[in-house]
DNA sequence: GAGGCAAACTGATCTAGATCATTTCAGAAA
DNA sequence: TTTCTGAAATGATCTAGATCAGTTTGCCTC
């Protein structure tokens, strides 16, 4: 029947006005009418298959594209040739904001699954911007909103150890996968270990461990890219470095005299 | 005579006309009238001192700032009480877009040394982008340039040795004092080593030992805080990972036969 | 259902850089 | 000048995670 395989993506037609994500989408506040009167700048719901780049590094920038569903990661190939993955994209995302000011993509972004990608061009951008102050406040928002989660991954990245990267990287995904916390969550990691393992820093067996290790402590299940989350309390536990069979801090005894003994 | 320690820094008096970084400021591209007109919105020659805070994590964004003269660090403050220095800033540069967004800093900025900022408050931001699409499009464009400077980080800290993290941030800082190449070149680390070692993912004791090692090798001179750059083509070597002393490839056989022996 | 293949997992070993412990040094105060 | 103080340098040791070397697993294709 879905020989395309994209057929349950869609359940709208082809426009805004129909759109199921348009109250995610960055041209949310226009009215329809303002958008489908330029309707020509728009190429809707492009669809991309497993694999297919969005675009690559070096690229000269053509549009802002809004991911509807399915998921991207986006890289940075090193001059070495190795590349560094350095985000994922789940509907609701924007995507090229790196080539506005050069005008040339500093990364490229990938499908990592079957999506469905909506196109804005660059001059219906500018001219939105423009015209619409609205329009042109919620474009800065989300730049900002970009600058906040690049910190995220700063933060995510330093002087963390393996077992916290790994346990807030889940949490992360639980989030942003919409899902809610307290009850076993079924996770479907669209991206491969070594992508994890890029993202994060890390190397993709020192990933495969930890999710075992994880597993043996029965916080989840994992079964290749099928994760049930068990038990996020201890996630959140190990999220801060504070593994179970952590000994009492040394101040546990403030209150009593500390014997002498101790200090010497 | 100058016992403020700033007067040196403001050959110009308190003007945006009279600025000698003019060609560096956000509002660059508007003519003098229009900013002089508006001039009640922008607070202008701000002196800072060293450790001084021109804001915190957490607090309202009332202002976007620019660096006239002088040199700031931007840190996150973690949970667990340690900072996180994500970026060292000097003239010319913008503060405070992590905060366009949400209207609250994710970050702090201080500075590092007697420093002069210009305040743009937010209001007038809003303003001239409604009213002018010119300065509209130069602040998204270094929203976007600033994205595109946090990637360099994120490659910066992945997966990098800590000689080349060394080398590569003193080169990122010849070029960003805008020293010419190819000389020896004075350098005033404005920063402390702890604070280096922060943004790079290491730890102090660690940059001292690069920098001692450079050192040893003829690459540069320290003392203290002031750096000569003696050979910078060294330094670009050891920022690619290929240190002088390093074997030839096991490949640089290739065309010969290989030894039996070194196969078992 | 067999064969092929790439991803994921696992165990053994190694090492870059962290940690801990001093020492040295330069600038400020007295 | 001497003393004081905090940053920086240096040496010795330790360890988390990388690296290397397989093995296992699931999923194609025929």
């Amino acid at each position: 029947m879905d020989k395309t395989g994209f057929t349950h993506l869609l359940p709208n037609k082809d426009s805004c006005h129909d759109c199921f994500k348009k109250e995610q989408c960055l041209a949310k506040q226009l009215t329809i009418s303002d958008v489908e009167g330029l309707s020509a700048l728009i190429s809707k719901n492009i669809k991309y298959r497993c694999g297919d780049y969005i675009y690559r590094q070096g690229d000269t920038s053509e549009n802002i594209f809004i991911v509807k569903s399915g998921a991207t990661k986006s890289l940075i190939n090193s001059v070495e040739g190795n590349e560094l993955v350095i985000g994922f994209h789940f509907a609701g995302e924007v995507l090229g904001f790196d080539a506005i000011d050069t005008n040339i993509h500093a990364s490229s972004v990938l499908a990592l699954d079957n999506s469905i990608i909506c196109g804005f061009s660059r001059q219906l951008l500018d001219r939105l911007c423009t015209t619409d102050a609205t329009f042109q406040k919620e474009l800065i928002a989300r730049f900002s909103h970009e600058i906040v989660r690049d910190y995220q991954l700063l933060i995510l990245i330093n002087k963390k150890t393996a077992e916290q990267r790994v346990a807030i990287f889940l949490l992360e995904l639980l989030v942003r996968m919409g899902s809610s916390r307290g009850q076993v969550i079924h996770l479907n990691l669209v991206m491969s270990r070594a992508d994890i393992a890029s993202y994060l820093g890390l190397v993709p067996e020192t990933v495969s461990r930890v999710l075992s290790k994880f597993e043996r402590m029965g916080m989840l299940v994992v079964k290749k890219k099928k994760l049930q989350i068990v038990n996020d309390q201890l996630l959140v536990k190990y999220s801060n470095n504070q593994p179970l069979q952590k000994l009492p801090e040394p101040n546990a005894m403030e209150g009593n005299a500390i014997p002498l003994a101790l200090l010497y």
